[in-house]
DNA sequence: CCGCGGTGCTAGTTACATCA
DNA sequence: ATGATGTAACTAGCACCGCG
């Protein structure tokens, strides 16, 4: 096919009515037009379509037709459009995924500190409470609280924690 | 209501020129 | 010379509408 048809047909038409083509629309004008056309309205109907042939001395298949290709390209540049635009949002969640699993990394090593730290009161706070105290079945009430909170651990009951800083009640 | 023809649309394809 | 790209034109299939 030649990529220039319409070109082609002015100048078949121009051959045959010579009177009528006698000046010549440039081909960039006829494109003009028809873009500042398609820019209105997407959609061709019946009468548009006649006068916008008429105006530029194309056949309205010719119109029908540039219009059909001018809406299959816009459509492909707007699904281009809305790929890259998704893609930027997943790349960026993915970033905040990988950032989110660091710092739940971070967040365990550090919950795993607190819970030896606790271990190791406990078996502090065992050790004196026996050697305080012959009876092996007293319980916590034996151990001075501000003990804890020294270490930035706070007893709730008997064996409960909150670990300042971390936001988080430990059972034990 | 139904079938039919006309029209326009989309999606896919073809043919060809142009360009790197 | 060649592969990629852009574009006009075509085709098939579908939907809608008006008419008899």
């Amino acid at each position: 096919m030649n990529p220039h048809p319409i070109e082609d047909h002015m100048v078949l038409m121009s051959q045959l009515y010579p009177a009528a083509y006698s000046q010549i629309i440039p081909q960039q004008e006829q494109v003009n037009l028809l873009e500042l056309n398609f820019g209105s309205e997407h959609k061709l109907e019946s009468e548009r379509k006649d006068r916008l042939a008429s105006e530029l001395g194309l056949d309205p298949r010719q119109v029908a037709v540039w219009f059909q290709n001018r809406r299959a390209r816009w459509k492909n540049k707007k699904l281009e459009e809305e790929y890259s635009t998704l893609k930027k949002l997943h790349d960026s969640t993915i970033l905040e995924k990988c950032r989110l699993e660091t710092e739940v990394l971070k967040l365990k090593e550090q919950l795993s500190e607190a819970e030896k730290e606790i271990q190791g009161l406990l078996e502090r706070a065992d050790r004196a409470s026996s050697s305080n105290s012959p009876s092996s079945s007293q319980s916590m009430e034996a151990v001075d609280p501000p003990f804890l909170g020294e270490f930035g651990v706070e007893p709730y009951d008997d064996h409960v924690f909150y670990i300042n800083g971390m936001d988080e009640w430990i059972y034990i």
